[in-house]
DNA sequence: GCCATAACCGACCATTTCGGTAGGATTTAG
DNA sequence: CTAAATCCTACCGAAATGGTCGGTTATGGC
């Protein structure tokens, strides 16, 4: 498994976050309700989000969040890094974010991992696809595919 | 982290074989030796490419395993495939090979999992960097960036 | 026929990650 | 003051990971 659902509650939080946004705050446990997750496990995920900046919180009664950029401008990649940590194929990776990658290998000394122009086509075609793909795009995807349902609801 | 090591250390495995290829079989202990990975483990990864069919194996004395097929027609697909089990990027994903994605959250009733598109997007990179991607071409991309070292030693 | 070699097989094991729960502390609107 | 919400830390069971070990079977060479 390439992910984790770590990245997917996570995903499917920051879309509904998106999905719902008005002038007020989102509380968690609406999210946690609408995608029928866990709220004290959601809390662990919104925190790694918050900590990295993708949404902005408030704090007490009327509080919640709220996506900290338009919704356009935030990268799946973000998202996922901010859940999952670097994306690497593998542990010996040091990705520097560019088409760059590191190998730890490298330094056994006469030989390059036999592993690394495959993982550097792998990553390649990952950070394509996550960079490549919006919060907004998703949330429009999935509205797109929510069945019959009065629409009447944004402000 | 994408995949773990066993993917890793298999390629490398499949890969020394090809490199050490000959008319006789390679035992696993010789891999063990240039790759310097633990044969005990070694032994439980190469039994899963042998159960896919990329391996052949000869037992007894004087014998090892060989590539059941030509390197240039072993895709890395196949190989990791075999080793780490069918690449989806989430559990909920049962993913038929092509570029259909079939998610099991859609039976939850009135949406579309948000996720959908992009784990499409991912496994198409995936699978793409994968699929065009050989053992040969591996085995000589590590020859290549291997130092200076006599190289007479094929029969 | 023995014996070394090497594939084969399955059990076990320590550590880490995963998915999730629990209990509280802190902030803030009303 | 209080209810609502974020925030924080610790814990927990289950699974995967990475690896070891002991033994069994098959086979070529002497």
């Amino acid at each position: 498994m390439l992910f984790s659902t770590k990245a997917e509650y996570g995903i499917r939080l920051i879309v509904e976050l998106c999905r719902q946004a008005g002038d007020k705050p989102v509380a968690l446990s609406t999210v946690a309700d609408a995608e029928i997750l866990p709220l004290s496990y959601l809390e662990h995920l919104v925190a790694k989000l918050r900590e990295a900046g993708l949404v902005v919180s408030t704090r007490g009664a009327h509080g919640g969040y709220r996506l900290a950029r338009p919704a356009e401008e935030i990268q799946m990649l973000e998202v996922v890094e901010a859940l999952e940590g670097p994306i690497a194929p593998m542990e010996c990776f040091e990705g520097d974010g560019e088409g760059r990658v590191l190998c730890s290998h490298e330094s056994d000394g006469d030989r390059t991992c036999a592993t690394k122009l495959l993982w550097t086509r792998v990553q390649g075609g990952v950070n394509k696809a996550l960079a490549g793909t919006t919060v907004a795009e998703l949330a429009k995807f999935s509205d797109q595919h929510r069945s019959k349902q009065p629409a009447g609801k944004a402000a």
